[in-house]
DNA sequence: ACCTGAACACCGTTCAAGT
DNA sequence: ACCTGAACACCGTTCAAGT
């Protein structure tokens, strides 16, 4: 009997996907609590019932980014990934999030997101040969480098683009272009360092 | 003839000074223009006569901080320094100053800054062998590694002093320890495979 | 369980005007 | 050349109160 249409309250996962939203129409800067809240047709003060505080969002945020829950990581049943493919898959989560390298960054040094991507280098290291202590620096080695890679690169078509409509990146020293290859290549020279040190022939 | 005090005004090092004390003070999230004008008992305006915005003063900042024109880069007449003692005295002023990665990291990604350690590491490089793409690929590499590492490891010591004082990090999964070696390890394996990429024997 | 309304203590940036 | 004073358009967070 009870009628009454029940105003569309939201959860967790709804605020997660409105800000999914704000991020992508208005970037890493403008995603602020009271756009997020906009979006929602709800108070500002509603996203504090469901998240404590803006980096709890973020972290959240983060974990949709890297893909918390389906299926990139392919557990242990199946085959192996290699290490490059890993890194690969990563750097292509990040780039499809506008700043997504950065939000991730962020959560990542907070401590507030763990990456699926690393539990699979860090095999990907034992399978190689290296102790687990190694396998995990092996691990955090190439998620810095991604991770720093794709945030450098992602401000810089960032800039590009406002330097497209806006005609005054006088400031930067230029470069804007640099090779979307040099990313494999530095990445194929971290790996060769992973092969030498685990003594691989 | 002209005897009155001239008001001690100040000019872009000044700013910049005060931009030190206010970070080492109160971190980067407490590096606020208001905060930085009080420093030097002015008006926050002032401040947009020596910098045309934050970003600039940030980056005149990261550039204090990474060493602008003093003599940590040995220019071409001293001995080459390997990769791995650049890339650790980078690190060492990253470490020296309050967020240093991070403000770091942002300077460098928007394209407002250029790092001496860069122009080392480049020329390590092709001391090693490689060509000159290869040899800015390996640079690049390597201070994306540093920074990264350097970033996270910043964060962390962060929340730990924070969690030792107010006892509520029960947001972060833990591990606040993390071997202080396990730089060096990494870093190891990164020139181990600019090596064998430049097929050393 | 989820939200409103209002407030607090801040931000970066601009601009006319002063000396 | 360097700064003031005042304003504009924002922020994140808290909290009593509502349903």
């Amino acid at each position: 009997m009870n009628a009454a249409p029940a105003p569309a309250r939201n959860d967790k996962s709804a605020v997660v996907d409105a800000a999914m939203r704000v991020l992508s129409e208005n970037g890493l800067p403008g995603l602020s609590m009271r756009r997020i809240a906009d979006e929602l047709d709800v108070q500002v003060s509603a996203l504090y019932w469901h998240f404590p505080n803006k980096q709890a969002l973020l972290a959240a945020v983060s974990d949709r980014i890297v893909g918390d829950a389906d299926a990139t990581s392919g557990s242990e049943g199946i085959a192996a990934a290699d290490a490059e493919v890993v890194a690969a898959r990563l750097r292509d989560r990040l780039l499809a999030h506008r700043d997504g390298a950065e939000i991730v960054s962020s959560s990542l040094a907070l401590g507030l997101l763990s990456l699926p991507a690393h539990v699979d280098l860090a095999r990907a290291g034992r399978e190689l040969g290296l102790d687990d202590a190694a396998a995990e620096t092996a691990a955090d080695t190439v998620v810095h480098y991604v991770i720093g890679y794709t945030f450098h690169e992602q401000q810089r078509l960032y800039a590009a683009v406002v330097g497209a409509a806006d005609a005054s990146v006088d400031l930067a020293p230029g470069q804007v272009d640099e090779r979307g290859g040099s990313f494999d290549a530095g990445l194929r020279m971290i790996v060769a360092g992973i092969r030498a040190t685990a003594g691989v022939s």
